[in-house]
RNA sequence: GCCGGAGUGGCGGAAUCGGUAGACGCGGCGGAUUCAAAAUCCGCUGGGGUAACACCCUUGGGGGUUCGAGUCCCCCCUCCGGUACCA
C-alpha cells in the first residue's frame, strides 16, 4: 500500500470504462457484426433458413434521410425496436427487423432549387450519412435488406401497384356484401354480358351533385354505347381515376395537397397558404372501403386514440337522402333537390334550405333565374366563396349567405320553402345540401336569426331549457304524425314514411374523401399513364416499368396561378409514342404524352413493409413464400412510429393493402397488426411572462439547483422553465453524435429507453444521462478488473446474488414483452446495487439478460468469457420460479385501515397464522386494547387489517 | 366546442388484481479516498413533528363507494395531443 505511487494508482484503472473504451469497442463490434453478417436474416427457401423457428416482424417507421441528420427523437423508437428484434432472437425467433429511407419528398426537392444540385445526389448523401449514424447505435438491422423508395426497383413496383388499383374496380355487392377490389376487366365483361346495368357508379364522388344524379340514370345496352360514354361509365368505377375537382392549392409549394396535409388553411409542410382551386388530378377511391377501413380496426392491437383519430376521421354517419322536389311557378318542374341529413325526424321543421355555393342548383338559378332571384348578388357571393381561402373561412364563421330565389317543397307537408346558397353547407359532404332545421341545429338556428328565417321546434325541449337550438333528446313536437314520438322512434317512422312515397331512404355518409394522389412536383414517382392526342388516359404495360423519372436542368416551380407541373419541362420524355411507352393495344407509332403529375411522398411507404420481406426480388413485388411467412396471420408483429402518422399514412397504407388483398396479392387483411408509438422528447426552453420563448443560452440561473431562479441575462426579467419542442431558435437540440462521443451508444440506449414510459412525451435532461453511464461503469466494474482488463470472478455463488438475478431474469423479460424497458432497467440497476462479484456462471447469464440493452458491452464481456459465437444468438436465459419466492415476507398490519406495525410470515402463511401474528404484535395489541374488534381483514401474503373501535 | 391522454417529492419517473405511495435514476446533504480537485465508493434524503420514537399530513381540487382508493364512481380545475360549420 505504502509505494503506492501516482504511476500505479493511473494503472489500477487503465481499464475502466470510459467513453474512449465504450467507443472503442463499440466500434470494434460494430465492424465484426457487419464482416460475419450477424443480423443477416435468411428468407425461407435460402441458406442458413431454420423453418422449425417462429417469425417476429419487428419494424420501425422508416425515417425520411433529412439533410440535418438523425435527431434524438429517431434513436428512441428504433432503441426499442432493437432491444425487441434482439430479444427475441435470444428467445429463438426469426426477427425481420429491416431499415429503409423514404426518400422521395419536399425538402430534397426544395434544397435543390436552392442549389441546382440534383435531389438525388443529396438524397443519397443524407442516406449515408442516416446509416452511418444508425450503425454506431449497434442496431441490429438487416442491412442486407435495406432499400430506399427512390430506388428504380423499389418504385417499379409502387408504379405496378397503382397499375393494380388503376385497373379495378370496388364490387360491394362481392364478398357476402361487404365488397372487395375486381379486375376492371371482369366489370366490363359483365356489362357486355348484360349481366349488370351499364350506368355510372352511384358511388362515385366525381359525379356527386352533378347536373344529372348518377345512380338512376340506365345507359342502355353496352355495345351500342359510343367511345367516350363508355369511357366514363368505366372510368367512374376505377379505384384511382382522374377528376377535375377545387383542389387545395399551395402557390408556394406548387402544388395540390391533400385535405390532410393541410391544417388551419395552411400546408403542413411549411405553413405556406393554401387557396382553392380547380384542377385535374388522380384520386384513389378509397371512400368505398370506408366501411372495411372502420371494421378492420377491430382486429388491430392498435393503441386505442389511433383507432378513434382514424374512425373520426372516417367520420360515419347514419341518416337519411330526402328528395325535395324543385317547385317552378309553385309546381314541381321534375327534379329535386338531394339533401343528406341525420336527424329526418325533424323534417317538419325544415323552414329553409342551403346548398354549397358550388352546388349546381346555384348554377342553375343564375341560368334560369325567378323574379325573386338577385342575379348580381347570387353571383357576386359564388365568386368571393370561391376565392375565399381556407385561412379565411377559419377566421371568420360570421354567417354569411345569399337566397337563391328558388323553392322546393317540403316532401312531407307539400309546403314551399327557400333554397338559400351559403358557405357554411360544404360540397364535399353528403350532397352539397342541407335542410335547415334552426329548432334543432345550431348552426342554422344562427343563420336563420342572421337573415330572419322562421324557426319552428320540432322537439319537446326540457321545462328548464333557455338555450338557442335545441339539439337533446324528447318527444317529437309540431310534426304531425311523428307527435309523441322519441327521436329514434321518429326516425324510424319518417324514413319508413320516405321510403314508401319514394322520396327518401336510409343513408350511411362518410366524411372520408377520396385521396387526392397527385402532385406537381419533380421528386417523386412519375405515373405509369400516358395520355394520346384525345386527352384519354392509357396505362404503361407492367413490362415498361418503371417509368423513370427524367433529369431536370431547373428545378424551379413557377408561382403561378395556372400551374404545370414540374415535369413538364421534361419537353423530350413527355412527348414519346405510345410504342416506346409500352402502351398495349395501340397504334405504336401513334405520339402520346405522358402524364406529368407525381405521386405524394405517402406512396412509396404504403408497401414497403411489404418489401421488406423480399428486397430483392426482380419478378414479384414480394415473393409468395416471403410473404406468407413474414405476414403469417397478422401482418407485421409490432409496427413502432410516432403518432403525427396516426391518420395519414397508416390509414393510406391500409387502403393499399386491403386493395392488394382483395386482388389475392397479399394475404392478410390488416397490414400492422400491433402499432405502438413512442412518444417525443423534447428539451428545456424558457418563457417569458407573455410566454414568448427564450433561446437557452440567454438565460442564467442565479438560484440553486433546489431553488432555481431562471434570469433571462439580457433583460434581468425572470423567465419560467418550461418544456418545449427541440428547435434550432432555442437553442435546445441535442445532436446524437456528440452524446455517443461523450458517453458512448450503450449509455446513449440506456438512457433514452430509461427516460419513461415509451409512449410518453419526455424531456431531454443532459444531467441525467450520467446515472445511466455510471451504471455501465458499474456493470463494467462487476465483470472487469479495471487495473488488468481481465474478467473477476467471485469464488462462489452468494446466495442473494443469485436469488436476485433470477428476479431481474424474470423481470427484464416480461417487461419487455410489455415494451416496459424503463422498469426493465431500474431492475437492472437494483441487481448492480446488490451484487459485489459474480461467478463466471452468473456473468454468462448477466451479460446475456442486458445485451438487448447494451449489446456492445455484453458482446465484449461475453467473448471475455470464452464465447467464439456473437451473444445475438445466444439463448435468452432462463430462470427459476422457486427463485422468486422469499422464505419470509414482511407484511403490512393495520388499524381501521392505517399502517400501524409490520410482520413477518411465510410467503404462503393461511389467514388464521397471519391474524394470529399480527395480533400478537405488541404495538398491534397497545392499540387495539380497550376496543372491539369487529373485524379482521386478511389478504393472504399481502396484509392483515384490522377493524376495532 | 367535441374526442383522446395525462396531472405522484426539487426533477425524470415506479406502484400486474383496490392492499406498505414514492422502486430506480438525477439533484441535494454527509462521509470515505485524495496534498487537493475531478472521478469513484458508502450512507441519508416527500412535508410537518420529535432528543429519538410516537404521531399528523401527502398522489391537481371537492365529494362518494370500501375494512382499505394514486388505482373505482360523480363533479370541477389545469396541461398535452387530435379535430373542427361534416348537416
Amino acid at each position: 500500500m505504502g509505494d503506492q505511487g501516482n504511476q500505479s494508482i493511473e494503472s489500477s484503472t487503465a481499464h475502466r470504462y470510459t467513453a474512449e473504451l465504450a467507443g472503442e469497442l463499440e466500434t470494434r463490434w460494430q465492424r465484426v457484426w457487419d464482416e460475419r453478417q450477424s443480423f443477416r436474416q435468411p428468407n425461407p427457401g435460402e441458406d442458413g433458413f431454420d423453418a422449425s423457428r417462429p417469425k417476429y416482424f419487428c419494424m420501425d417507421m422508416f425515417p425520411y434521410p433529412s439533410g440535418a441528420g438523425l435527431h434524438v427523437g429517431h434513436p428512441e423508437g428504433y432503441t426499442a425496436t432493437d432491444i425487441i428484434s434482439r430479444y427475441k432472437r435470444m428467445n429463438g425467433f426469426n426477427v425481420l427487423h429491416p431499415m429503409g429511407w423514404d426518400a422521395f419528398g419536399l425538402p430534397a426537392e426544395q434544397y435543390a432549387i436552392q442549389t441546382g444540385v440534383h435531389p438525388e445526389i443529396t438524397t443519397k448523401k443524407a442516406i449515408d450519412n442516416f446509416r452511418r449514424q444508425l450503425q454506431r447505435f449497434g442496431f441490429s438491422y438487416d442491412w442486407s435488406r435495406e432499400f430506399g423508395t427512390i430506388d428504380q426497383d423499389y418504385y417499379k413496383w409502387t408504379q405496378w401497384i397503382f397499375l393494380k388499383i388503376y385497373h379495378s374496380w370496388f364490387d360491394p355487392e362481392a364478398n357476402g356484401g361487404v365488397g372487395c377490389a375486381r379486375a376492371i376487366d371482369e366489370l366490363i365483361e359483365e356489362f357486355k354480358g348484360g349481366k349488370r346495368p351499364v350506368k355510372l357508379n352511384p358511388a362515385a364522388a366525381e359525379y356527386a351533385g352533378a347536373g344529372d344524379l348518377p345512380g338512376g340514370t340506365d345507359a342502355g345496352t353496352w355495345d351500342a354505347l359510343d367511345r367516350e360514354t363508355k369511357k366514363a361509365i368505366v372510368d367512374s368505377y376505377r379505384l384511382a381515376y382522374l377528376s377535375q375537382q377545387t383542389v387545395n392549392w399551395c402557390p408556394m409549394l406548387g402544388t395540390a395537397l391533400a385535405n390532410e396535409e393541410v391544417i388551419d388553411g395552411r400546408s403542413e409542410r411549411g405553413g405556406h397558404p393554401v387557396l382553392r382551386k380547380p384542377l385535374r388530378q388522380w384520386m384513389f377511391r378509397i371512400t368505398a372501403y370506408a366501411d372495411r377501413l372502420l371494421t378492420g380496426l377491430a382486429d388491430v392491437d392498435w393503441p386505442k386514440s389511433t383507432k378513434t383519430q382514424q374512425a373520426e376521421w372516417i367520420g360515419r354517419s347514419v341518416g337519411a337522402e330526402i328528395d325535395f322536389p324543385i317547385l317552378e311557378g309553385g309546381v314541381p318542374m321534375g327534379e329535386a333537390l338531394r339533401v343528406f341529413t341525420t336527424r329526418p325526424d325533424t323534417i317538419f321543421g325544415a323552414t329553409y334550405m342551403v346548398v354549397a355555393p358550388e352546388h349546381p342548383l346555384v348554377e342553375y338559378a343564375l341560368d334560369m333565374p325567378t323574379p325573386e332571384t338577385d342575379e348580381s348578388k347570387l353571383r357576386e357571393y359564388v365568386q368571393t366563396t370561391r376565392n375565399r381561402s381556407d385561412v379565411e373561412r377559419m377566421e371568420n364563421k360570421e354567417k354569411t349567405g345569399v337566397f337563391t330565389g328558388l323553392y322546393v317543397a317540403n316532401p312531407v307537408t307539400n309546403d314551399p320553402i327557400p333554397v338559400w346558397t351559403a358557405d357554411y353547407v360544404l360540397m364535399g359532404y353528403g350532397t352539397g345540401a342541407i335542410m335547415a332545421v334552426p329548432g334543432q341545429d345550431q348552426r342554422d338556428w344562427d343563420f336563420a336569426k342572421a337573415f330572419d328565417l322562421p324557426i319552428v321546434r320540432t322537439v319537446t325541449p326540457p321545462d328548464d331549457f333557455d338555450g338557442e337550438a335545441y339539439t337533446g333528446d324528447g318527444v317529437a313536437m309540431n310534426s304531425r304524425f311523428l307527435d309523441g314520438l322519441e327521436i329514434e322512434p321518429a326516425k324510424r317512422k319518417i324514413i319508413q314514411w320516405l321510403g314508401e312515397h319514394h322520396v327518401g331512404a336510409r343513408k350511411v355518409n362518410y366524411k372520408l374523401r377520396d385521396w387526392l394522389f397527385s402532385r406537381q412536383r419533380y421528386w417523386g414517382e412519375p405515373f405509369p399513364i400516358v395520355f394520346d392526342e384525345r386527352g384519354d388516359h392509357h396505362a404503361v404495360s407492367e413490362q415498361t416499368l418503371p417509368v423513370t423519372l427524367p433529369p431536370l436542368t431547373d428545378y424551379e416551380p413557377e408561382v403561378s396561378d395556372d400551374p404545370q407541373p414540374l415535369l413538364a419541362k421534361a419537353i423530350d420524355w413527355v412527348n414519346t409514342t405510345a410504342g416506346d411507352a409500352g402502351v398495349e393495344g395501340m397504334d405504336p407509332g401513334a405520339p402520346v404524352k405522358r402524364e406529368t403529375n407525381t405521386m405524394p411522398g405517402w406512396a412509396g411507404s404504403c408497401w414497403y413493409y411489404l418489401r421488406y420481406c423480399d428486397p430483392k426480388n426482380p419478378d414479384r413485388l414480394v415473393g409468395e413464400d416471403a410473404e406468407a411467412y413474414w405476414m403469417g396471420d397478422n401482418g407485421v408483429d409490432l409496427y413502432i412510429g410516432g403518432n403525427e402518422h396516426a391518420v395519414l399514412h397508416l390509414l393510406y397504407a391500409r387502403f393499399w393493402h386491403m386493395v392488394m388483398h382483395d386482388l389475392g396479392i397479399v394475404r392478410t387483411r390488416e397490414p400492422f397488426g400491433k402499432l405502438f408509438h413512442q412518444g417525443m422528447i423534447t428539451s428545456f426552453a424558457y418563457q417569458r411572462s407573455d410566454k414568448s420563448l427564450v433561446p437557452i443560452d440567454q438565460v442564467e440561473n442565479r438560484g440553486t439547483d433546489e431553488k432555481p431562479e431562471f434570469i433571462e441575462t439580457a433583460t434581468g426579467e425572470a423567465v419560467q422553465s418550461i418544456t418545449a419542442k427541440m428547435s434550432k431558435s432555442l437553442k435546445n437540440v441535442i445532436n446524437p453524435d456528440d452524446v455517443i462521443a461523450e458517453y458512448g451508444a450503450d449509455t446513449f440506449r440506456l438512457y433514452e429507453m430509461y427516460m419513461g414510459p415509451l409512449e410518453a412525451t419526455k424531456p431531454w435532461n443532459t444531467r441525467d444521462i450520467v446515472g445511466l453511464f455510471r451504471l455501465m461503469q458499474r456493470i463494467w466494474r462487476l465483470c472487469v478488473d479495471e487495473a488488468t482488463g481481465k474478467l473477476h470472478f467471485a469464488e462462489s455463488a452468494d446466495e442473494a446474488v443469485e436469488k436476485q438475478l433470477h428476479r431481474m431474469i424474470a423481470k427484464v423479460g416480461s417487461d419487455i414483452e410489455k415494451l416496459g424497458f424503463n422498469t426493465a432497467i431500474a431492475a437492472v440497476f437494483e441487481f448492480v446495487n446488490l451484487a459485489k462479484s459474480l461467478t463466471r456462471d452468473q456473468m454468462d447469464r448477466f451479460v446475456r439478460t442486458i445485451a438487448p440493452f447494451v449489446p456492445h458491452a455484453a458482446e465484449e464481456i461475453y467473448s471475455k468469457l470464452g464465447n467464439t459465437q456473437s451473444i445475438t444468438h445466444a439463448d435468452w436465459p432462463s430462470f427459476d420460479e422457486a427463485m422468486l419466492v422469499d422464505d419470509e415476507v414482511e407484511i403490512p398490519v393495520q388499524v381501521m385501515g392505517k399502517l400501524r406495525s409490520k410482520i413477518f410470515v411465510a410467503p404462503d402463511a393461511d389467514n388464521k397464522t397471519m391474524e394470529a401474528a399480527a395480533l400478537a404484535d405488541e404495538r398491534i395489541r397497545e392499540l387495539i386494547e380497550g376496543k372491539t374488534v369487529r373485524k379482521i381483514v386478511v389478504v393472504p401474503g399481502r396484509l392483515v387489517n384490522i377493524v376495532a373501535n
